[in-house]
DNA sequence: TCGATCCGCAACCCTAGGGTTGCAGGAGGT
DNA sequence: ACCTCCTGCAACCCTAGGGTTGCGGATCGA
């Protein structure tokens, strides 16, 4: 019923220097070459994850001339947040029941 | 001011294996030779994933004679949604007011 | 036109970590 | 006491992927 786990999202947000990236991004737009200023990473290196970002939806490239500036698209973190705390109602509704159940009928 | 990204839960969550085992927790706690008996993959590797999801307070161990038995604690997970949805907000807020002072200040 | 940037592709190195097998220690059941 | 089952360590293999360097193509500014 609830979709597959998005894993991939979460596998992109699974490392610092992404976060490093995202938080830039998340304060104002710049190119990869701008972020390989700011990080002690090569531009190379930022390229890859900004395609990680990219594909998984936590980022948007937009073409300005010979440089492409990246932003943070905050409201797909917003949305994976909102099914990770779906799923985790989910588990917490269902192993209540259980203990529910587990009190009424004591047979340990 | 906020709390520096939560890399170590979310790379406990990039990983189907461990998903497999949240989801089998989520509907009712059991031991890793459970799980072993229900995934394609060793008792072992399931103990390891097991260790990764506890450090990262996703799952709680509660020993019960000679078995460990595991359960998913939706509570953090939710918790750490509530994070990750403030820190896309806190993106969208700042990038939107970038926009608008752009666009009351057009010298491109 | 020429130089300075900026991007994209490709080859390569190296560690993190997911998976396995093997074995030893303990707690239960009969 | 004995056998069984579950857990915990340890060593090991192997791929995914984060990082680097190097090069070639394209675009902007003077």
């Amino acid at each position: 019923m609830s979709a597959p786990a998005p894993v991939a999202q979460l596998a992109a947000l699974a490392d610092d220097t992404r976060w490093a990236i995202l938080g830039l991004l998340g304060a104002s737009p710049r190119s990869a070459s701008d972020l390989a200023r700011e990080l002690p990473v090569s531009r190379q290196a930022i390229a890859k994850h900004l395609a990680v970002l990219e594909q998984a939806g936590l980022v948007a490239a937009e073409r300005d001339g010979r440089a492409v500036r990246y932003r943070a698209l905050g409201a797909s973190l917003s949305a994976l947040a909102d099914r990770l705390d779906a799923i985790g109602r989910g588990w917490d509704a269902r192993l209540a029941r259980i203990a529910a159940i587990a009190e009424a009928d004591p047979r340990s």
